[in-house]
DNA sequence: CTATAAAAGATACAATCTGTATGTATCTCA
DNA sequence: TGAGATACATACAGATTGTATCTTTTATAG
């Protein structure tokens, strides 16, 4: 033990270091306009340490957006958690999706950057805990026979792409009461689809 | 008058050439992976003749997408065409967006490389005829009396974000069927939203 | 018909940026 | 304590974009 940094302490606060300026840069300039001798100035490091760390710039945003999906979907748990009906939950969580979404960066990363940099499978392995919630909680649904719908994974993905496009819109726009147009809108989509 | 070219023929001819193998190249690579080197190698002229006729490679791709976008919307409208019923033109305009959209190659050009290298409001403003198409659509059901929500034109969202997430969902499966059963679940949408 | 302007395209080059190869210092552990 | 592993720095090769500068061909005015 010396007063020096540990070696697992060191990777420790390298990686968040860059993993946290990264972020911020993908967030607001995206990857391709990101390079990594931007990422690593005021670090105090070169780049030599960033590949050291990761295999490449793709490992990096890679790595960013593993941490972005998982602060969506322990939002949408936590609105969820506290809640017992299944079908509330499917609401409230789809509901809860459009607020922390309203966040830019986050939509950016998600939305914009994601799917162009990473390959389509990859992505959708990331995405699985978020998009796996919506769709278990529509399974159930169906299986409770609260919901009528001809494919329940179709059905899935049909509210996971509404769910896209309306936060998108919902920041397109200045107007504070649009957010809960679209909330009301999610769940008049699950309601009308009611048995 | 020589047996030469015309100099307005000698352009079409060079963005055409330009712009149909760029067009393969961002299909089939993306937009980041593929070089200007590359678009103009076996077309005989060089990367200043591009230059000459592009402001710079984002504008031959922008060039690509509004071609592409204007295939799509130009599909509907033949499908849409022939209907006299608005309420009619919704349903199967937005069963044959499912269906032009399954050509793999369109869906990778609009759905993942559009959005991420053009700005959104660049990107807004080339759909903007096929979105408005859509939006019109419903707006005159709701008029009609037709179609009962709360906001037309966020509902034309969530339709849109449906019509999206459904085409990628389809594409990913080698089950025939699919695409009738998106189709029915866009219908079901429309249906259930009936007044 | 010719001289001049303008446009299409070619060539050469500067500026970046990524990834890798190699060197060095520090930590771990037998 | 000494050998090996680990974290990081430095230097460099390769690729790529955009621009500046020429050359050639076409259009046009006198």
């Amino acid at each position: 033990m010396s007063a020096k940094l540990t070696k697992t302490e060191q990777t420790r606060r390298t990686r968040r270091a860059i993993l946290e300026r990264a972020r911020h840069l993908f967030e607001t300039q995206g990857y391709a306009a990101t390079g990594t001798e931007e990422i690593i100035s005021e670090l105090g490091i070169t780049r030599g340490a960033l590949y050291h760390q990761f295999k490449d710039k793709l490992g990096v945003f890679r790595a960013v957006i593993v941490e972005a999906y998982g602060e969506i979907t322990a939002y949408i748990q936590a609105k969820v958690q506290p809640l017992d009906d299944n079908w509330q939950q499917l609401i409230i969580g789809c509901q809860a999706f459009l607020e922390v979404t309203q966040q830019e960066k986050l939509r950016r990363l998600v939305f914009i950057e994601a799917p162009a940099v990473l390959a389509a499978d990859d992505l959708a392995k990331i995405d699985q805990p978020g998009f796996g919630l919506l769709r278990e909680s529509i399974q159930i649904a169906v299986a409770e026979g609260r919901l009528n719908t001809i494919d329940a994974e179709g059905f899935a993905h049909l509210v996971n792409g509404s769910l896209n496009e309306l936060a998108a819109w919902v920041a397109q726009s200045d107007d504070p009461e649009r957010l809960k147009t679209a909330q009301c809108l999610v769940e008049a989509l699950l309601t009308r689809h009611q048995s």
